[in-house]
This record gives structure tokens, sequence and C-alpha cells, in this order.
DNA sequence: CGTTATTTGAGGTGCGTACCTCAAATCAAG
DNA sequence: CTTGATTTGAGGTACGCACCTCAAATAACG
């Protein structure tokens, strides 16, 4: 049997209620008796039951993920994971709900960020990174709530981030692209949504960096930002067709591919370009199945839903994560493996 | 608030312990009382809280994972993740143990199995296929056992697999290496530890399918099998170089790779062969950066460990599974994403 | 030394459920 | 309508822990 708090009483030679001061912080506990109750925990390996001490306490957790308002299907896919989750950790109290941000306007995310941290135990952001929003980020994790990143990487702030890391995702479409496409010289088109996001600017560099250490055939030109807009894109993607002659393919690290790789369908002929995408969507599914993309490089939005949670629930209740459990895994995904 | 059992007596017009015979099934219910409980169930949304539950009950779970006891490296893996997660459902009253059986022997694996599945309450067997180990679990089945079958494909009994797809899997090493190839008329090496087990066949089945019609170039020979004998396999890959004198590319099934790619570095100059193998391993890592291997086709065994746990639980306590969390990715590891 | 502040122990209640007992109510059959 | 069987209700105890109160023991201090 486990040992449970009474045990640990009995062990540390005091009482049930100097125990349960111990554990809970309660205060107003002499050094000797705390210091008696750690060794008893060590020797006898008391772990708290965490079910019962939830059940005790009432307790409820309240985690909220802020998303884009206008996200795109990434986006989409990622609220269909929470919902889901949301289902399964009601049963361990564990509320989880969501809220649009306005992604673009960095001081209203700023704000609603305070605002709806404020109401809850943890949060789960997914936004471009902005001082603002990191300022106010960090004034909340001093207030002792619980902030993740979802998808932007290490950055430099002290937000824990949960997702892939994106400068290895950058050198995993640099070596299938490098792979999958002819020997000999070539160039190849790099896209983005804009280049002042950190994820993209990390999985540039990993791309560069992989690419030209081992396909130095290969060379990558300068970013083309679509800022998400159709006619944009295909203006950028025609006119790198005009001034390029040996475009052999294309690498396009936005998360929502749609609109770059509709434009690549106009400028180019698919076949003859090797094109990597990042996501798993209906569409790039669909376009994967059709040819038009050769590969996509993915996250499991499943897991980083999942991952975030427990992460938050483990620095709420002051415990460690089982840290294999937690690396979200850069996913190479073909036809066959979809 | 979530609804109590309390709020369920009250909403179904019973009292607290016919509600208890009714979701414990205890029997000596009216019908008409049984209807009206389930009415209630319904319409407020009840669901139980299974920590509670669990408490009240004091019941722990005994799940045990058997695993071929001359397992390589791929099992030590297994063993290091089923010790992580042991740690971690044992706070939820999951007792998570293992044994080792002798893979080979299929008489004394089924008596084992009947043995060792009579003390616990569910079962993840890791086994070649075979009629007396199949019996064994059924049986044990038929007694209110659960069984899962890890890593060992659909098959056509009834009890449930954990693991990839191993038909996908093969398709999926097809369109690596079909890729990763050279165009032009080429051979391909076809590698199993042994044909007799079922994955491998499984494998096979979905590498030809997909090579045959995705890549007529390349022609897949005949299965070689090296029991996992180092001689053996050298033997093997060497008769294949002398009598292919166009051999562009091989794919190693077996979820140990060492023996033979060892045996491939021998006959044949890895730079212009690709070699697709199994399983993340030490060795396939290192063979892998090495540049020996292109790609790996793996599957996180944590994840399947963890998984297995999940579903084992779900069947003792007759509840649904989250189908997404479950699914067992098929993973395409380049150096760039280990 | 007495006085006050601090530390400790004993005990109780409740979280939501399981599981048990016993008596009362209801039902079916003769 | 009686008898016996079945169904139902009321109530209790327990699981492991949180959180509260009150009194007793101990320490610190002038």
């Amino acid at each position: 049997m486990r040992p449970t708090t009474k045990d640990l009483a009995k062990a540390a030679g005091v009482s049930l209620a100097s125990v349960d001061r111990v554990l809970n912080d309660r205060g107003g506990v002499g050094k000797k008796t705390v210091a008696a109750v750690h060794e008893a925990i060590e020797r006898i390996g008391f772990t708290r039951n965490v079910s019962a001490a939830n059940l005790a306490r009432g307790k409820t957790y309240e985690f909220r993920f802020l998303l884009p308002e206008d996200g795109g299907e990434f986006v989409g896919k990622l609220y269909d994971r929470i919902d889901e989750a949301s289902q399964m950790f009601e049963e361990e109290g564990i509320k989880v709900s969501t809220a649009a941000i306005p992604a673009l306007d960095a001081h209203r995310t700023a704000a609603m960020l305070a605002e709806i941290g404020a109401k809850a135990d943890g949060i789960a952001l997914m936004s471009p990174d902005s001082p603002q929003v990191r300022d106010a980020a960090l004034r909340l994790q001093k207030d002792g709530k619980h902030i993740l990143k979802l998808f932007s990487g290490k950055g430099v702030d002290e937000i824990a981030p949960v997702g892939i890391d994106n400068k290895a995702a950058g050198a995993t479409a640099a070596q299938i692209l490098g792979r999958f496409t002819p020997s000999g010289p070539g160039e190849v088109l790099v896209f983005a949504d804009t280049m002042s996001a950190q994820d993209s600017i990390e999985r540039r560099l990993g791309f560069d960096a992989f690419l030209a250490e081992r396909f130095p055939n290969l060379t990558a030109l300068p970013s083309l930002e679509t800022y998400r807009q159709p006619a944009r894109a295909v203006t950028i993607a025609s006119n790198a067709a005009r001034n390029h002659s040996n475009v052999v393919a294309a690498y396009v690290m936005s998360p929502e591919a749609a609109v770059t790789v509709n434009a690549l369908k106009v400028a180019f002929d698919l076949n003859n370009l090797t094109v990597i995408a990042h996501e798993r969507t209906d569409y790039t599914e669909a376009a994967l199945r059709a040819g038009e993309i050769d590969a996509l490089i993915a996250q499991n939005p499943g897991h980083v839903v999942r991952s975030a949670i427990r992460q938050m629930r483990a620095r709420c209740e002051n415990r460690g994560i089982v840290a294999s459990q937690e690396a979200i895994r850069i996913e190479i995904l073909l036809e066959a493996n979809l």
C-alpha cells in the first residue's frame, strides 16, 4: 500500500495536523517539525494522492487557451482538440476554455491577456511576439499565474514554450526538400506570412543552415511575405517565376499553406517543383494527396493541447512533468503516413 | 457544478441507494427504476467522478507488460518507458509491471500468459503470433481480463492492437525509399528477422503495393531472413551483392536493424544505397547520423506504453477512449528531426 | 517569575463515491 | 386477503486528504 498522511505522521513522530501544515504550507510550524516531516517523506516515500487531495479541496482549475481570432484551418483544428481535451480533463476537475484574441493588435491582445489571465489559473497563449504581450504575460507570471506560449519557440523571455522546435523544423524541411529534389543546382523559394513572426525567423534559420551545409547545390532565395493575401501571393509567385529561371523547390513556412500553395499553382508547374509546407489541415492533406505538396512538416495539435494542459496543471500543483511525454515531435507527413 | 449522485437521485426521483445499484450494476432493481435513473443521467448530464469512485473503491489495477526476454535495444527502450509510465500511473492507483516471456517458445509463452494473466487486470502482450498464444489470450479475455497486443497489427483475432498500422508503415517506407532513390531502374533488398512474424508480413504487403504503384522503376526482391544471426546476415547480404548488379536500396523491416545494417555495410557501399529501417534505438540513431541509414520509420514507444495503459484502464472501467489520443503515428525520422 | 507568542495535538466536517445492513414498501401469486 | 418474494429507502462507514477550531504544550521575553 502507498503510505498515507497517517503513516507519514506516525513516521515523522508528529500529529496529522502538523503534517497537514507542512504539506500545505500553512505556516506556524517549527523548523524541527518541518525537517522531521520532510525526512519522513523521503524515508517512507510518501507521495500525495492527488485525486483525493483535489476531491477534498474541491478545487477546479481554470485553464484558458487564447487563440488568434482570424486563425485559419490550423487554429480550427486546435479548437476541435481543445474541445476534446476539455471533456477528458473535466473529470479531473480541470475546466478548459478558449478565447479569441485580435492577434494583429498587440495592444488589445495584451489588455485581453491581462484581463482573462487574472481570472484563470493558467493560460496557453498563441500569439505573435510583441513587447506589449510579453510584458503582460510576464506580469501575470509574477502574480502566480502560469503562462505557456504555443507554437512560438523558446525565444528570449522566460515563458515556457509548447510546440516543436522551429529551428529543427526548418532543418527538417531542408533535409526533406534537399533529398526530394533532383541533384544539380537549383533555387529554392521560401514563403512566410510575415517574417516578423518569431517562428518564421527560427524556421528560416534552421532551414538555411541545414541547406547550406548539406545541399550546397541549392540556393535559398530571400523570404517572400504574403501577408496571407491571395492576390499578393500570386503576384509574388509570378514575379519569382519570371525572375528566376531555375526554381526547383519551395518551402512554405507559415502554418496556413493554402494561400501560398494556390499561388504557386498559378505560377509554376507543381510537378516539377518540390513543395514542402507546414501543418496538417484539410487543405494541406488534400494537396499532399494530389501531389501538389510533397511533404508536410507537422506537429500533432492534439498532443500540443493535452501537453499544455498537463504542464499547466503540473505548475499549479508544483509538480514535475514526464519530459518524454511532453516533447512535441516534428512529424514528417507523406501521403502514405497521413 | 458537476451533478453528483445526490443530484442524480433527486432528478430521478429515487433514493441514493437505488442510484448506486443502477450505476454499479448490483441488481435487484425494478425496470422502471433503472429506466428513470438512465433517463435522469441523460437529462442532467451526470458523469461519474472517477477519482472519487476509485478512492472509495480503494481498487488498484494491476497491469502487466509481457515482453520477449531476448528483446534487443527496442525492447530495452520499452522497459525504460514502462518504468516511467509506471510512476506516473501509480498516483492514479494503477500498478504497472513487466515480465519477460520466451518469445520463441510459443508453448511456454502461452502457459506464462495464462498464469500471469490470471493475476492481473490487464495484459499488454508483445509476442509473435502463434495459435497457442492466441488461444491463451482469447481464453483470458473470456474470463474478463483485458488483453492488448503490442506492435503486431490488427490480425484476424479479436485482440485489440496497440501500435502503428504495419501496412501503412511499409507503404511509408516505400514512399520515402522511392523518393530518396535516384530515378531510373533499380533493385531493392528487403530484410526481415523472419517472415513468419505477422508484422513483417504486413509491412511487406504495404511496401510492395506502394512501390509497385508509385515507383515501377524499382523492383523489390524476395524477402531475406536473417534470423537475427550476424554471420547469416553477412552471407545473405554478400550473396545479394553478387547476384544483383543494380541494387539501389534496402528496406530493413525488423525492429532490430543492427544485425542487418552491419551486414549491409560489409557487402555494399552505403553511400550508394538508400537504407530505410525501423524504430529508433541508439544504434539506428547513430547510423542515421552517420548516413548509413537514410530514414527511420518509427513509432513512439513511450506513447505506445501510455496508450496501452490508458486503454486497459478504459476497458476495466467500461469507458470510452479519446481515439485521437490513442492513434499511434507513423513517424519518419531523419537526422534533422531526431 | 509571569506573561505573551508560538508551536503542537486532538478532533471534527466534508469532498463524491462505493458498499453494506436493515427495515419498510410494493408487488405477484394463491 | 394473506403469504412470500422482490424492490426500495434510509442510514452508516470508509477511502485519503483539506481545512477548520480549540485547547494544551512549549518557547521566548522582559
